[in-house]
RNA sequence: GUGGAUGUAGCUCAGUGGUAGAGCUCCUGAUUGUGGUUCAGGCUGUCGCGGGUUCGAAUCCCGUCAUUCACCCCA
């Protein structure tokens, strides 16, 4: 038999582990800043409490746990005939791996409202899974890295967001990062006025791909989903918008005048994008992008999506606001807004732009070769020594040839060898081999501890 | 769910109807206290799987499975 892992998952070696590890830190760091806390949720969820959370397609793409047991038991011979799926799926999986890690946040939130201290800020770092069809820069296991704000509607939250985003991309040295920036009211008072309200959907969905498939794209796919020529028609000047975030945002306003909903979108993203102007940005650019839709149904106002022009790849980052999330679980009124970092994507920007530190890779220091017993011994008593200081030492574990030991250093790239045999110990010095340079010298013991740290 | 590409040694791949190959890796030796370089030697195969055409199939045809890229959707 063949070992394979299922498509869309990855083993990791130790070097990718130090690289994401780094990732994983920097992310972390700054959240800490901004002044959120971590908390965990479990893998797996009820299936109830995810399922109908992310629309049909993601009702589908969720991965169901099946119960254990005699899983059958609650489906009726009735139900296995009529092959009803979503019903008889409903009955044999009452878990559900996490599919991403707002729901699941939004449920804490509601669980635990007696104990938290609104507004909650909290952020996230666990992997989630979706049973999708895995390509380039995708996969069915993956680390989202998410913070949150629930219980404060104010837009300071929003402008402090984009403002984390730009500290930690600007930290991992990737400095050409778009932050595009939208408001759903806009897209809801532009869907009012050219007269598709009731296709909100199917025209936010159609209107983000513009830079895919191009304007005649878009209209040709609202028109599939039934939107007028009419309607189409009064589109024409939103694809004709140009000039700065605010000569856009001025341009928004006159256009959606008679729509109030439109106007308070255009009012929320004129306080944002203003506020950043003077708070200025590390090296991240702010861009006002009205085709910017993003599919999650909950976002209520701001939405964000982070990119970069380096490599052809899906977004880095993303979020918004949504003013209802925890209603579903039964707690009203609680606006929350939150944005999420991909860090497999972004592990792939950093490796393809040669963005990792040599340094992040945590090698043993030095190898300490195995002459025999006493010799062993010898060298073991030095590597606790040197433990004792936190340097990274080892002893090869079995006398084998010298070549052999030479070899495994090399190999795992150690950058000192140490000799010690019967010369050696009787002067309770040691021979130490500079792996790069070949140069050697003797030391005594504090002479080690100081070379290998340096 | 839809469409395209690819499956040959541990890895990367060549081989378009006539004996199954190369490079790298790995192991051994030259070199019993000195790695990388070099040289010599060695190990590794259900040519994804099943069927068909043919005197003969890794090669052509059909099916199937897997991988991968793209679409949908998304991080």
């Amino acid at each position: 038999m063949k070992p394979s892992i299922p498509k869309g998952t990855r083993d990791f070696s130790s070097s990718e582990i130090a690289k994401r590890r780094y990732i994983f830190e920097t992310i972390q760091e700054v959240f800490e800043c901004y002044g959120f806390e971590p908390i965990e949720t479990p893998s797996f969820e009820n299936s109830s409490t995810l399922m109908g959370k992310y629309g049909e397609e993601g009702d589908r793409l969720i991965f169901k746990i099946l119960n254990s047991g005699d899983y059958l038991q609650k489906v009726s011979d009735e139900q296995l005939e009529k092959r009803d799926l979503n019903q008889i799926a409903s009955k044999i999986t009452e878990k559900a791996l996490r599919y991403d890690l707002t729901v699941p946040f939004a449920r804490y939130v509601v669980q635990h409202q007696n104990e938290l201290v609104f507004p909650f800020k909290r952020y996230q770092i666990q992997p989630v899974w979706r049973a999708d069809r895995p390509q380039k820069g995708r996969f069915r296991e993956f680390y989202q890295c998410d913070a949150d704000v629930v219980g404060s509607d104010s837009l300071w939250q929003e402008v402090e967001f984009v403002s984390l985003y730009d500290a930690v991309f600007d930290k991992l040295g990737l400095d050409d990062v778009v932050i595009r920036i939208n408001n759903r009211k806009i897209l809801t008072g532009i869907a009012e006025l050219i007269g598709a309200g009731e296709k909100l959907i199917d025209f936010t969905v159609a209107l983000d791909k513009l830079d895919k498939i191009g304007r005649e794209g878009v209209l040709n796919e609202m028109r599939n989903k039934g939107i007028s020529e009419e309607a189409l028609a009064k589109l024409e000047p939103v694809f004709e918008l140009t000039g700065s975030n605010l000569d856009q945002l001025q341009a928004l306003e006159s256009l959606l005048i008679d729509s109030e909903t439109g106007l308070k979108g255009v009012e929320e993203l004129r306080f944002v994008v203003e506020n950043l102007e003077e708070l200025k940005l590390e090296s991240a650019r702010l861009e006002l992008d009205i085709t910017l839709a993003r599919g999650l149904n909950y976002y209520t106002g701001a939405i964000f999506e982070v990119q970069t022009d380096k490599m052809q790849l899906g977004s880095i980052g993303g979020g918004g606001r949504y003013d209802d999330l925890t209603g579903i679980f039964g707690l009203k009124g609680m606006s929350g807004i939150g944005i999420s970092f991909g860090l497999d994507r972004i592990y792939m920007v950093l490796e393809e732009l040669g963005l990792f530190d040599e340094g992040v890779v945590k090698k043993p220091r030095a190898l300490f070769v195995n002459f025999g017993e006493k010799e062993a011994l010898y060298a073991l008593k030095a590597i606790q020594a040197l433990r004792m200081r936190g340097i990274r030492a080892e002893l090869y574990p079995s006398s084998a040839k010298m070549k052999k030991q030479m070899n495994y250093a090399d190999k795992r790239e150690i950058p000192f060898v140490v000799l010690a045999g019967e010369e050696e110990m009787k002067s309770g010095k040691f021979a130490v081999k500079n792996m790069q340079t070949g140069e050697q010298q003797d030391c005594n013991q504090d002479e080690l501890a100081l070379l290998f740290s340096a």
